[in-house]
Parts: structure tokens; sequence; C-alpha cells
DNA sequence: TGAAAAACCCCCTTTTTCGGGGAGGGTTTA
DNA sequence: TAAACCCTCCCCGAAAAAGGGGGTTTTTCA
């Protein structure tokens, strides 16, 4: 029985992973929290195996907690979550005493997969699946720039109206458009949008 | 005080539903059922004021469900739960005695809102937020083969490739784009796609 | 402090979409 | 049977995006 906790405060993301958990028999899910200091009390006076840890936090950093509750918890595997944007902090993590990451949108199977490969020791980072290897880890990630004109653009306003909107011209626009349509490697800008609403990039 | 009962058998729906109505303070939830005949069982032995019930069930449609509640249960309110690519069931669910209609994306008000026109005794369909009333219902819902189009625009797509796939010109598939974005209000093919994605039409 | 990355800007051409029409044939339905 | 709707196709022009280059300045961080 693989004794499971959940950082998050995203309800819907904690009730997501809640229900595919709930079909896994091993895995017991033995709280959540929505913040960092009830998660802190939570371990003061219970225990789990692995913590689910969401990188942004309201209170404070999902890094200062991941390293506050391996230093308090010899023993606790840590398994960031993050989101396609957020994986410039996986290093952090890592430093901080993360065993593994997991994407928001993992499916129950890797999930699973990841539990399993930190619990017996192992650390589980970059699943193949989601993360193209010809990339490098750098190249991958959106800047904090093109996340930020992806958003606008899934609200559909166009590259001269976001140019107005962040004081840039259209040009700085266009290139933005074009660096995430080649990072995500996507064709157009509608197979954009749909890769960023499904992997809750916006 | 109004009770509520959700039928749904998707667990994210449930639970967003779920957390929005806890929110609320003149709200009980009072349960809920991924299928018809749980639903049912419970109804044998409870009561509720309202019922917020998905039009697709695993079991039986949720059609037949609707006449089977309001039948043995005078009284039972019916509001249905739909996505915007079920809205032809629309017609069907009020002949079977259900007082309103919610997309799975309104917002807590709105929700909040329905509860309470369907439980002073009115009936709420088509709410103004969601569907412009300048159309008409029929002309609201999409058809066959704009779903057809617009899942491919997801996928990334070009007017010409549409076309190809679907063995009609261009300019079939360019008009239904225009149509599928003026039915919808959107600006472009972004935001088409990005309400196509978050309303689950995709 | 120096290299790498990010953010910014511009050129060009071609392709695609957008916005506004109209129109014919087939089917459903009140 | 006549209206309403769906699917099909076309016109036009304008706007936007895509694809390919090129480049400078500012930030970041090892």
């Amino acid at each position: 029985m693989i004794r499971v906790f959940i950082v998050d405060d995203h309800p819907l993301v904690v009730e997501g992973i809640k229900s595919m958990l709930q079909q896994l028999p091993e895995i017991e899910l033995v709280g959540h929290a929505g913040n960092a200091s009830s998660a802190l009390s939570f371990f003061s006076q219970h225990a789990a195996d692995v913590v689910l840890l969401d990188i942004s936090l309201p209170d404070q950093s999902g890094l200062d907690l991941c390293r506050k509750l391996t230093d308090r918890n010899p023993g606790l595997r840590i398994i960031a979550l993050t989101n396609f944007d957020q994986l410039t902090y996986i290093q952090g993590m890592k430093n901080n005493g993360a065993r593994g990451f997991l994407l928001k949108n993992s499916s129950s199977g890797e999930i699973q997969a990841a539990l399993h490969t930190v619990m017996e020791g192992g650390e589980c980072w970059l699943g193949k699946a989601n993360v193209q290897e010809s990339l490098s880890d750098q190249q991958l990630l959106l800047t904090r720039r093109e996340v930020e004109v992806l958003r606008l653009i899934t609200e559909g306003l166009t590259n001269h109206q976001i140019a107005e909107k962040l004081f840039v011209s259209d040009s700085t626009v266009d290139s933005h458009r074009k660096n995430l349509i080649a990072k995500l490697k996507v064709k157009n800008t509608a197979a954009l949008v749909r890769l960023a609403i499904e992997n809750k990039i916006i």
C-alpha cells in the first residue's frame, strides 16, 4: 500500500488525480492540501510515502516546500507536478530533494508507474511520452513571454492586437508565435491552441 | 436549502460541479450517481429537489431516466446537463419532463441561477450567457458536418486538407468554418478551437 | 564577466483565413 | 406543400498567418 498525499491549489487537478488514484488498489490517498502550510501541518502529525507536489502554491514556492518536507521527513519521496510552462523548475525541484516529476495531464498509468518507481528507490524524470527527446531541456521550455503570447492567442487575439496589448511590435509577436509553433511541434495556430488547452499551458 | 443530486458518468464533471456547489450555502448536495440504475436506486430511498442530469449515460439514455425520475418523483425538477454537441437532445429532455438545461461549462453563478429558477417553478432553457437569443434553437446547434469539420480543424488541418479528406471543395469547408465561427460567436479559428476543446465538442 | 538565452525588430513571399455576399439541390417537418 | 434547414459551391477583397531569412539589445546565470 503506497500512501499518497497531494499538494495542489487547483481543486480540479486534485479531484482529477484523486479519481484516478482511487482506481488503483495499491494506492491509498491519505490526504491533500491546497497550500504549503496546511501540507506542513499535515506532516507534523501524519505520514505518507509519496507526495505529489505542485510547483506553484499560493503561500510559498513548491521548491521551498519540497526542501522542508524532505528535511523533516526522511524517506519521504516527492514527485513534482508541473505544467508544460513550468518545466524550468524541474532542475530546482531536483536540487531540493524531489525524486521525479509528472506532467499534470499524465494518465493514470503514468502516475502509477511514477509512484512505483520512486517507491522502489528510483527516480523518474522526463517521461518520454510527453517530451520530445530531440529537443534539449532548455529548448523545450516555453519562456514567460511565449506563455504570455500563447495565452492571448488562445483568447482569439491577432498578432496585432497582442502587440498592442504587450506594447511591442507586430513582428515580435509574430516571432513568438513562430517559436511557439516550432517548439511545440505543431503545424498552425489551431493545433497550437489545442495543445495549449489540453496541456493546461494556458 | 435546495437538495441537489447529480447524475453524470464523468468523475471530473461531477467533481467540478460538486466543488462549485459547495461554495453555495443554500445548496445541499445530497449525492451523485454515475449511471441511471444507481440514480434510480437512490431515489427509491431518498429524495431531492433538483437533479442535474447528464444526457449520455453508460447504461441508459438520460432521456429515459428523465422520464422515469419525473414519473416516480412528482415535484422533482430536472435540469439537463449538456455539451455543445448534444444540444440536439434538449427538445427531447423538454418532452421528457426536464425543467431546464445547463451547459457543462457553466459558471457557479449560472448553475445557482438555474437552480433557483426551477425551484421557484420556472423553467430555464437556453441560458442567455452562452447562447445568443438572436439565433433560433435550430440554428444554434452544430450540424453533423460542422462538428466533423470542427474536429479536423482542431487537429490542425487547413481548409484544403479537410476538403480532401471529406471529398468536398475547399469552398464548402470554408463555409462550414465560417458558420462555426458565426454560430459559436468567436472571432477566429484560435478562439474556435479553444471553445471546442473546453466544451468537449471535439 | 562572458556566453547563452531571451526578447526584441525587420525583410520577403506564399498560403490560409476572414467577412461579406449569393445560390442551387435535397431533406426534414410543421 | 411550403418553410426551414443542411450541404454543397462560388464570387470578391482584405486581413492574418505561415515559412524563410536576417539582425540587435537586454537579461540571466554559471
